[in-house]
DNA sequence: ACGGACTGTCACGTAGAATCGGACAATGTC
DNA sequence: GACATTGTCCGATTCTACGTGACAGTCCGT
């Protein structure tokens, strides 16, 4: 008789994703579920929210009228579910993905403080340096490093990775040590790219405030964060390193830093989500935890 | 799992009543419902939302704070569900409460109209002259004839009653036809008194935009609308009644206008409800209505 | 043009939950 | 202290939402 939320909420990443498999998946329930809810949902509001080919669902106008009510709603019924839940009561499914050393280094170490104090919370961590399409895959949080063009999210800016030239005693050995840009003459870079595109191989710094760069050889292209501090390890060239992912390596003889003082210009660091400034409170809880966690090692 | 808005309904109406069972009674439910539902609220939400004391209930902090939310989340709830509803679709139960003399004369008659265009509706009409508890007996809408002092109800002013001086052609023959009330020396009033109160029996008219009085006579004091006119009708004294009334009764002999230029202060007609700016679409399809009904019959 | 894979829906037996009427203990009032 | 009234508990009953599996329709690539 009366308006049920579940089905509210199905109807909404129904309409998202323009999809119920996805959204099926999504919110863990059978197909079969989401499409009886959405169909009760039709009948009790009485109208038709999508037209559906077997093929591909899209929203009637009074889908669309519906949907942005719909999301108000459902928001406002979930803070009022979480008024009262304590921190150890919080329950629900909090989906994030980070870049790989990020999530290696700083997150998943710490994971098991946040699973101390929300217990009811399971967290779903996907870590990938790709970009991710946040509404599609269903993401709730998504740490960026570096440039971002999705302008549809809500997006944070936790601070910002300190960049340094490295390469292995070996290479410095062999290639001698620059001590300024001018120096660089038959040196090597690694050459990172996520897609493996076309950019050119360039080594980039600050000079006065003014970012320069220069085009370098390379042996090597590499697409992960791992594989590029492993090449630079290995003497394949100068990399620019995250200090963050390069001190260890450092502090251990691995690597040493050249031209301390023409770093590359710091990358920034970006916390995205894509509700929007009112997220639903375990999602909250997660945002301000990563902050936290990621805040004390990104110079702001 | 999931929040239920049906126990949020009923939360919020017990919130209002403080009662379980006049809460209940509003909503057509078994007591045990309402208990019960209220109960799994709690458990859900996880917080304890009344102090019950088996004769009296109290919200708890929590629950105040709850209640405002509630009661906007049950608001939006409603508009969803009604958002697509045709005239035809709608359905709900709506109370309203009316001077016995406007709920003959002119409602009533023509509910039968309202009925066919949302012939899902189902109203309790509630006619009585006594000023009646709005929130306490759950009306959604209440019209008012003359001043009034409740300030927490919505109101909305839909006219005012042109007020005429009347008495029987049988009392003029014996007492004669004053001219200006400075001719009323020994003439009778007709009083109205809803409490039996203490309230001299007087005559008002307007003079010169100020409202003056003289005190009269009088031999029978009555606290209903329709004792009144027919106390007049009988010959017993002079009455001020609404033109709305003893028009007909003009028309048909059994009245005759006294002293038209000096007619008493019109009253103002009113049209309350409890609910704030928004209320359920099923409540303003009547109150649209009662305007569109009562506003042709009263001079603005 | 046509197989193939995927989409959203349907059927139906089942399990769980909400519901109802009535009885009960507790409490404020006269 | 007796009474009336309040909110809750109890048991059987009814419904309805669910899951599994199979189905028909449609778009894609070849």
């Amino acid at each position: 008789m009366s308006l049920d939320l579940d089905a509210l909420r199905a109807f909404v990443k129904v309409a998202e994703l323009l999809s119920f498999t996805r959204a099926a998946e999504q919110l863990g329930a059978p197909k079969a579920r989401v499409s009886e809810q959405v169909r009760r949902l039709e009948r009790d509001v009485g109208s038709v929210l999508f037209t559906r080919t077997t093929r591909a669902v899209r929203l009637t106008s009074d889908g669309e009228a519906f949907l942005v009510r719909a999301r108000r709603l459902a928001l406002e019924a979930d803070e009022l579910e979480t008024m009262f839940a304590t921190s150890r009561a919080l329950r629900g499914r909090v989906r994030i993905d980070l870049p790989v050393n990020i999530a290696c280094d700083l997150v998943i170490p710490r994971l098991a403080e946040l699973h101390a104090e929300y217990p009811g919370l399971a967290l779903q961590v996907s870590t990938t340096d790709r970009i991710v399409d946040v509404v599609r895959e269903g993401f709730d949080a998504v740490v960026r490093v570096g440039a971002l063009r999705d302008s549809e999210l809500t997006a944070t800016r936790i601070g910002e990775l300190t960049m340094v030239n490295c390469a292995s005693p070996e290479y410095v050995r062999t290639h001698g040590r620059p001590r300024t840009p001018a120096d660089l003459d038959g040196h090597v870079l690694v050459h990172y790219s996520a897609a493996f595109g076309v950019e050119a191989p360039e080594l980039e710094w600050v000079e006065a405030g003014r970012v320069r760069s220069r085009r370098l050889h390379c042996i090597v292209t590499v697409n992960s964060a791992d594989a590029f501090r492993a090449a630079c390890i290995a003497g394949l060239g100068i990399a620019q390193l995250p200090w963050l992912g390069a001190e260890r390596h450092v502090r251990e003889g691995r690597l040493v830093e050249l031209l301390p003082r023409f770093r590359a210009p710091p990358l920034p660091v970006t916390l995205l989500h894509p509700h929007g400034r009112s997220a639903p409170r375990r999602v909250r809880v997660v945002l301000d935890w990563l902050t936290a966690v990621l805040s004390p090692h990104v110079t702001v």
